[in-house]
DNA sequence: CCTTGTATTGAACGGGCGTTCATATAACCA
DNA sequence: TGGTTATATGAACGCCCGTTCAATACAAGG
């Protein structure tokens, strides 16, 4: 056999990468051969570098790609800094829980980036984080945060809303609204909103 | 060459553990191999068979014994609830800034752990939360907290606090007292304290 | 000095790894 | 319809894996 029917590089690439992010995120990059990625698409292993040069590569892309579109589909708010930040920290929450695989991978696989690769995801990571603490500096500016160092909250309140994604279960005993706006008044409370 | 000059189990097996636990650490349990663990010793790799049964009852090992040491250091605070609540963010973020590899390994290999392993640092983990909640709960009940729910908080308070050992170096901008300090501030802030 | 027990070696086992490549088939196009 | 190209196979490469075990070298005690 060779070609199959109904097969395409359309269909297949994503396909591949849907697979490697999902074994990726369940058992650790390490832990997952190109094997089992292959014979979850129902391909062998062979197959695969017709997609990616090779599975660092493979990886990389998931990162780089997340990290992407988590920033493209952030929208500046606008507004009192207390609005803007309680937009933030919607979107932040949201946007996690809706791609929990992505993120998951994101934090726990940074280690097995080569230094480059780890490089050009820390950048791209750093200019998201630089979104909340423009709120934050802005906030401070204008009276409305009492911040004694804006980078440090601006890494605590993400460290606060990542946490979500560790223990929410849409079956859980708190609605997706309420752990949103108990989160919204946390927040405020740690950087001393009015 | 068999048995080498001064060597002694009592040596021996420390030393695997720290070994094991640093390479874990760094690189991710998977990605390690025991012969990478033996040379790091200078044993060849069928020497740690008389230390452990095998890879997964080392990590396992190194997990339980973190959370047993963790759960034993903790000295149940006293006074109001916000003296108490001040105790534990203090030893919390010192405990793990001074056991950063034990910590980091704690989270980032429970995917890597059999059922009955995963099941049973998990129980410790939650018995080392409860400690949190218990502060949290007082708080709440004598009126000191304005707390939606306890068990979130305690989630999140935790979550923020660890978010330090991601970002902190000794070198860095802030001294470990303000960092100490500014998230006293924050963990106060967060659950509506006076 | 010799025996006994502990600590370790080093080879071997079966198997899986990432990656390459000649080959084959399906889909597309003239 | 026939030739070309895209998509995939499956075998092979060299290497490393976790684990076992007979053999062995050393330390300690009498």
């Amino acid at each position: 056999m060779a070609r199959r029917t109904g097969s395409s590089a359309e269909v297949t690439g994503p396909r591949i990468r849907a697979a490697a992010l999902r074994l990726f995120a369940r058992h650790g990059y390490a832990a997952v051969s190109m094997r089992q990625i292959a014979t979850e698409v129902g391909l062998q292993a062979g197959a695969l570098y017709l997609y990616t040069p090779d599975k660092q590569t493979l990886l990389f892309d998931l990162l780089r790609g997340h990290m992407e579109d988590l920033l493209a589909a952030y929208r500046v708010p606008e507004g009192p800094p207390e609005a803007r930040l309680r937009q933030f920290v919607r979107f932040h929450i949201g946007y996690n829980l809706d791609h929990a695989d992505e993120v998951f991978l994101s934090y726990m696989e940074l280690r097995n980036l080569e230094p480059a690769n780890f490089a050009a995801i820390e950048s791209l990571r750093r200019r998201y984080e630089d979104r909340l603490s423009a709120i934050l500096g802005d906030g401070v500016g204008q009276g409305a945060f009492q911040i004694t160092d804006v980078r440090l909250a601006t890494m605590a309140v993400i460290a606060m809303l990542n946490g979500v994604n560790t223990w929410y279960r849409q079956s859980g005993r708190l609605s997706r609204d309420e752990v949103l706006a108990i989160h919204e008044t946390m927040a405020k409370g740690m950087i001393g909103a009015r």
